[in-house]
DNA sequence: GTTCCAAGTGGTACTCAGTACCGTAACATG
DNA sequence: CATGTTACGGTACTGAGTACCACTTGGAAC
């Protein structure tokens, strides 16, 4: 029973998302009212009612707080790879089929809360060094692609140029669309368009 | 006289130079040894002889000394603009032979000392934190390629996408080219070449 | 319920990066 | 040689992140 697979949530679980949503919260706010630089850890800590160290117990650093979705795009990713139809890939425009589909799985589940979205959108691209760990994040993604075109026997050489690309177009749509989800989704696509429009040429 | 274009370098500038290069070096050769985060500045500061104070003076944090090198890829790009013929970029394809091009110039500089190179490569590959600043700086030369591309006449869209793509090669090829600045010329290339070619086909 | 264990919490104390400030030494200029 | 400017090193501070410890709380079993 308590062994289930989805099990039922305890009340310690309870207690501890609450938490991890509160200083989420908190630091969010903080961070829109006054920069990421000048607030400081105690601050949050303060407002969320813990101690400093329970702080860094649920975020490794201050700058995770700003990334705490990222599980969310990691499932999707995982869930659409799963998914996704097992024909070979053997050239490039076969992979970047592939990695256009996975890349808009990705956008999609962003813009499942185009609010949140929008708020990180702005933070990051205030803060030079938030922006270094966005990018941080987005190359993780690659790897995933890259590692799942090779495993559906793409050449490695052209798996890692696929995954490149496919970044690339995802930082196109990043720079042009403007705090909005759905607009970064559509420019992505846009971008697709424009690089395997080159292709058909 | 001494408002010359090409001043003498005074006593001061000499000096100057010779404790940043003895900066350099110091910090390098501890970082290979032990590693970026175990070394303090404190210990490069005592091993360079200078004041942890002057550290700070020659580089704005501890990274930074890792990327001490940077301005001569940077004098490189835009000479390389500067001479770039100024021919129309109306469409994709013609933007990404300018951007190949521009690509190229900074690979070639980088491996005009192809030893510090592949210290480099390994010292950013090891640490997150330090490939974090390597593709911060990346973008920067994106941004310059875009800004490029835009004022000779490229849609905005395009150009955005365009330096994009040129990153995506040369981080492909930096994925692939092990260590080695003639490699990762070489992998440029054929990145790009695997990219045009999909458009040729 | 009582007991017991595991997990979560908050405090203290520490290291290190980075900043501000200040007095002093070294170079440049006349 | 006298003067102003620039570089230097030291002190003292803030804030991030870590290690450790004593305490509390939730879960489970008897």
């Amino acid at each position: 029973m308590s062994a289930n697979k989805f099990p039922v949530e305890s009340l310690r679980d309870r207690k501890r998302r609450q938490t991890r949503e509160r200083i989420i919260e908190t630091a969010f706010a903080l961070f829109m009212e006054r920069g990421f630089d000048v607030v400081t850890v105690d601050e949050i800590a303060q407002r969320a009612e813990i101690g400093r160290t329970t702080f860094f117990r649920y975020f490794g650093d201050k700058q995770e707080v700003v990334f705490s979705t990222e599980d969310d795009f990691l499932r999707a990713l995982t869930a659409a790879m799963r998914d996704a139809p097992t024909e070979p890939l053997q050239d490039l425009a076969q992979a970047l089929a592939t990695s256009r589909r996975l890349l808009l799985a990705i956008c999609t589940e962003a813009a499942r809360n185009p609010g949140h979205y929008a708020v990180y959108h702005r933070l990051v691209k205030q803060h030079p060094e938030l922006e270094d760990r966005h990018t941080r994040k987005t190359r993780h993604y690659a790897d995933l692609l890259e590692k799942h075109l090779i495993d559906h026997g793409t050449p490695p050489a052209t798996a890692v140029l696929a995954a490149q690309l496919t970044v690339a177009c995802y930082q196109a749509a990043w720079r042009l669309g403007s705090h909005d989800a759905t607009a970064v989704l559509r420019e992505a696509n846009d971008a697709f368009d424009l690089l395997l429009g080159a292709t058909a040429a």
